[in-house]
DNA sequence: GTGAATCATCTTTTT
DNA sequence: GATGATTCAC
């Protein structure tokens, strides 16, 4: 029964320690290349060949691909199956729907992604009568997250609120709340928080949920948000057998509420904690090392780490500067044909950038040179709209409360309801307090709504109701019927060629889910749309497509390459512009992020930025990334004069984007005279300074009062 | 009720 | 510049 999952002799000294640490709590401080996900999965089998079953063991991710990953090398050693290895969010859906009654839901909930989530803000801010130019969806939203990440309820917030801001948000967390409930649906975050109360409000389910998970594992510990910390911390308290691993170096989630603190006080948390350090770098050669050290080293919140070097010398990291942005693509095209040419594997490629936006440029620069890449960006199929529109059907027939996706089947396309009928249908659910779906099958009740109408509405709520009896089982099947049936299919059909890859897409989709469905052991509708709610760009990263690989700088977390590209080091890029005005800690998150991408690095890596770039649609003078002066580079002035790209578009943008963050500095003073190009003259009545998201409210001659974003104001002083 | 046309909003990163 | 909301003609 014993069996060699892993040679202890190829262990270090310290990698030893973390693998055969037996009981209690144990921090593993793995800086970049340190063999850490080797560590783990040793650490399993050692557990399970001292005699510890499997299914008492639980490994946290930070993807699905991770886990997955992890599950095939724990089977390819042997003995690992049963191990029960996912992320947090997949872990609590698994948890919510085994205890849904006891977490207040219903176990057939939608979990919402952030296009429901904006729709549901909207309603929301709606339903409080709000003045929704001071909140904008998007900021209320991420004020709502903040409050789930630090396990606040609304009445909680209310309870706190002490100035109008909080008051108001949490008024709209309140109504966006109810509304979540209403759909049956939990965002996110709701299913971390959820679970979190779960277990801190039944003793009973955490006992026997700790004595399930003996031992626990998590990885990519500083990337933990508070309600992460807390579900890990109720998991393990029973056998206190909780292992994490995780870099501070490598934080680069605070904006979604990763709180680096859960790391860095871990032994605070648990006083009898061992703590291991590996600091040993099996990755890259001391050339890219000694570039990331200098850099990280400008970061003043960190414990002190070093990079410790086991390769040999190789080249030094190369660092270019280009005219503009396709002249950069074009340029690292050209260097990435040349590799391959030379005999480089494609999949030993990558090229990483800030936003996704820039991707498009580069793919352009591949397609034209013929090099074979891949985006990593798995989310990108669910989210085209006819994917989303099939999906909504799906929705619908898994959880009929979700009146946001029953709203997006009824538009899929012309059926004769349109949006007066639905607010009609809506008016009434609300006043009987139904759903919007009950609502429909009892449409010749709502007599707003002509007879015509109403039998349209009650054919469409008959239809899906139809599909319901049919829904247990595999999806695929049911997937391919309903595309049929609900008129989808057809309506495409007649949209001509433009549709045609949209069917196609559809196609895919029905594919894949019938992958899903032999792939699962009991296929059911509402476990594929749960699961795929929770597909990430990462989990579409095929590290064998014979492709070059183009993703962001998150997606690059925990990838390695032989050969790495990172673009687009300029101010307002990287560090991205709406970190400027966070402050010193949000800067050292971008430093983070760049020390991420500098480390994927195992033998060649080029850094460049261009002097000009296309952003929005505007050719944009650009400054240099200051993380450039801090690995020693030093722009060269006569390598800018010779690109023809400066006389010809100087006039376009003389200021350049460095100086477009200068102007919003301007403060204005309340009585001012201002010009809007579009309003005339008038005067400032108001002026909150928020930095970049200053809001300015006029009064302009012609009597109206205007509230503005200053940003977009485009506002010019009348000096006098 | 629908579809075309125009207007307004606002873009980081992701589970 | 893309996407969504709104408006307007049918």
């Amino acid at each position: 029964m014993t069996r060699q999952a892993f040679t202890t002799d190829q262990l270090t000294e310290s990698q030893r320690r973390a693998v055969f640490h037996k009981d209690g709590p144990l921090l593993v401080i793995a800086g970049p290349g340190s063999g850490k996900t080797r560590v783990i999965t040793s650490r399993i089998a050692a557990l399970i060949d001292a005699g510890v079953r499997p299914w008492n063991i639980c490994a946290i991710t930070f993807t699905n691909k991770a886990a997955e990953e992890m599950r095939e090398r724990l089977a390819a050693g042997g003995g690992g199956e049963g191990v029960h290895t996912s992320t947090f969010h997949s872990l609590c859906v698994r948890l919510l729907r085994m205890y849904a009654d006891a977490a207040g839901i219903s176990n057939n909930f939608s979990i919402y992604d952030t296009d429901d989530q904006r729709r549901c803000v909207k309603e929301a801010i709606k339903n409080s009568n709000i003045d929704s130019k001071t909140f904008t969806p998007a900021k209320v939203l991420s004020a709502i997250s903040n409050f789930k990440n630090d396990l606040e309820t609304p009445e909680q917030i209310l309870e706190r609120a002490d100035e109008f801001y909080l008051k108001t948000a949490g008024r709209v967390y309140e109504q966006y709340q109810k509304l979540l409930k209403k759909n049956n649906a939990l965002d996110f975050d709701d299913l971390l928080i959820n679970t979190a109360f779960l277990l801190r409000d039944n003793p009973d389910i955490r006992q026997a949920l700790g004595n399930r998970y003996q031992y626990l594992l998590v990885d990519e510990y500083q990337d933990t948000n508070h309600a992460q910390y807390q579900i890990a911390k109720g998991l393990a308290l029973e056998h206190r057998n909780i292992c994490v691993t995780g870099d501070p170096d490598q934080s680069i989630y605070k904006w979604r509420g990763a709180d680096i603190q859960n790391i860095l006080m871990f032994e605070k948390d648990w006083p009898d904690a061992v703590v291991v350090k590996l600091e040993e770098n099996f990755r890259s050669t001391p050339n890219i090392l000694e570039m990331a050290d200098v850099l990280i080293a400008n970061n003043t919140q960190r414990k002190e780490k070093r990079l410790v070097a086991t390769h040999d010398r190789g080249a030094d990291a190369e660092i270019e500067c280009y005219g503009d942005g396709l002249e950069e693509s074009v340029e690292v095209a050209g260097k990435i044909q040349a590799l391959i040419e030379e005999g480089a594997d494609p999949n030993e490629i990558a090229v990483f950038y800030r936003v996704n936006s820039m991707s498009r440029t580069v793919e352009e620069a591949f397609v034209r040179q013929q090099i074979p890449y891949q985006v990593v960006r798995g989310v990108e199929f669910y989210a085209r709209k006819e994917i989303r529109d099939m999906l909504s059907y799906m929705k619908v027939i898994a959880n009929p409360s979700d009146d946001m996706a029953l709203l997006r089947a009824v538009g899929t396309h012309s059926r004769g309801i349109g949006k007066m009928t639905l607010s009609r249908v809506q008016h009434y659910a609300s006043q009987y307090g139904i759903t919007m779906f009950n609502a429909m099958n009892q449409a010749d009740a709502i007599d707003t709504i002509t007879p015509r109408t109403q039998t349209k509405v009650k054919a469409f709520a008959a239809m899906i109701e139809k599909w319901r009896a049919d829904a247990d089982g595999p999806v695929a099947p049911l997937m391919e019927r309903v595309f049929d049936e609900s008129g989808l299919l057809d309506s495409l059909r007649a949209g001509g060629e433009d549709e045609e890859s949209a069917i196609e897409n559809i196609d895919e989709l029905i594919n894949s889910a019938s992958r899903y469905d032999e792939m699962t052991e009991e296929p059911s509708l509402i476990d594929y749309l749960q699961s795929i709610a929770l597909y990430s760009d990462t989990d579409a990263y095929d590290a064998e497509a014979g492709r070059v690989s183009l993703m962001t700088l998150h997606a690059a977390k925990g990838l390695e390459f032989d050969n790495v590209f990172i673009i687009g080091l300029e101010e307002g890029l990287l560090p991205h512009e709406r970190s400027l005005v966070g402050g010193e800690e949000e800067l050292e998150e971008e430093r983070r992020l760049f020390f991420v991408g500098i480390t994927r690095a195992r033998k060649v890596l080029h850094i460049s930025h261009a002097r000009y770039r296309t952003m929005r649609g505007q050719h944009l003078r650009t400054t240099p990334s200051k993380f450039l002066y801090e690995i020693g580079y030093t722009p060269k002035e006569e390598q800018f004069e010779s690109y023809t790209y400066d006389t010809e578009f100087s006039q376009v943008a003389p200021s350049g984007f460095g100086s477009k963050i200068e102007k919003k500095e301007a403060p204005f003073r309340t009585g001012e005279l201002v010009e809007h190009r579009k309003f005339g003259t008038g005067r400032v009545k108001e002026f909150q300074d928020m930095g970049d998201n200053s809001i300015i409210v006029v009064r302009f001659q012609s009597g109206q009062v205007k509230t503005l974003m200053l940003k977009y104001a485009n506002l010019t002083k009348l000096s006098g």
